[in-house]
DNA sequence: AAATTAGATGATAGTAATTATCATCTGAGA
DNA sequence: TCTCAGATGATAATTACTATCATCTAATTT
């Protein structure tokens, strides 16, 4: 199985055609475009660093000095909602303890953020059969599968159903 | 490559012999091994659930009322750092956002936080092609694989020599 | 172009999870 | 039994985030 760096370039290709794409992507979802949300989605591709809200809201209050911090954190949970960004941390609202410490990985639902365990041996080979990667020395490696468990899959459908019921009677009013 | 749920019976056994070994585990590492620690593991080799330190503290409170919710953190967390019990949640401090929403994974270092993206379109490829696992919905994936920086590592080395040699004397006086 | 308005923003209070502090207590070796 | 490093409990402090609400603005309508 091959495992790789992403390439640079190819980012710098990616986030350029992002950007271009980012006021009809907010269009598309009935968002506002706004200079708060486009210096945030700008920070955010233009870094390589994965940051945090805190280190978004430092670098876009170099060109809006008066940007509070409650947007940074609101938008970026915006533009995960629309899926223009990604949160690194699903679970991080509070930390997960695990008493079995025997390498292995995890399905976690998205909506009750339940866990259960998984066994994939062959990744867990190909992790221990390499000791560097990109100047990385690797210890050892956590799978993180996403996903709705069953009562929350069923939660999913009732609430798209109302929510597509409700938007169909708002778009037509 | 072979993705199954974690056989239930099999984790049965493994942790009554962690819960077995525990107070030599202990000895092992210069800690005391105290009524709260032993309650402490053993709440967590009971459940299956990927506890969080309250939930542990709910449980543990039961036999133990009068334990302190600071204590459940600092044990969990002590636990992690004999390698006891595994935080799941890797970098829970604060959320992390990136601006690539394709399929791709990350290498962490466990010492500065830093996160750089790995591709390996055959995991991606793994999960694309199954649909559902023990009643999960599967959305997507992420590896994260947990390594040292170069400059982490050498502070690694740096702290270990001195840690040795200052535990040596300890130990000798 | 002005009016309208749903929704966005900024300021700030509030909350939840975790960590720090410190007086007291206790496990474990002498 | 004595000693004391380190553990614990109570609680204050901190950090990251979320809620509230008055005001503002993007975007549609007139």
């Amino acid at each position: 199985m091959e495992l790789r760096l992403a390439n640079e370039e190819r980012r710098d290709a990616y986030a350029a055609q992002r950007r271009a794409e980012f006021a009809e992507r907010c269009r598309e979802h009935g968002l506002p475009v706004t200079p708060q949300r486009l210096a945030i989605i700008e920070a955010l591709l233009d870094s390589a660093e994965h940051p945090s809200a805190d280190a978004i809201f430092a670098r876009v209050r170099r060109r809006h000095p008066h940007i509070s911090l409650a947007t940074v954190h609101r938008t970026l949970e915006t533009l995960c909602e629309i899926g223009e960004a990604r949160k690194v941390t699903l679970l991080h609202d509070s930390a997960r303890y695990d008493g079995n410490v025997m390498p292995h990985h995890h399905v976690v639902c998205i909506g009750c953020r339940r866990i259960r365990d998984l066994e994939i041996p062959a990744l867990d080979n190909l992790v221990a059969g390499r000791r560097e990667l990109g100047g990385f020395k690797l210890l050892g490696s956590s799978l993180e599968i996403h996903a709705l468990c069953e009562s929350c899959a069923a939660k999913e459908t009732r609430r798209r159903g109302k929510h597509q019921a409700a938007s169909g009677k708002t778009r037509t009013s």
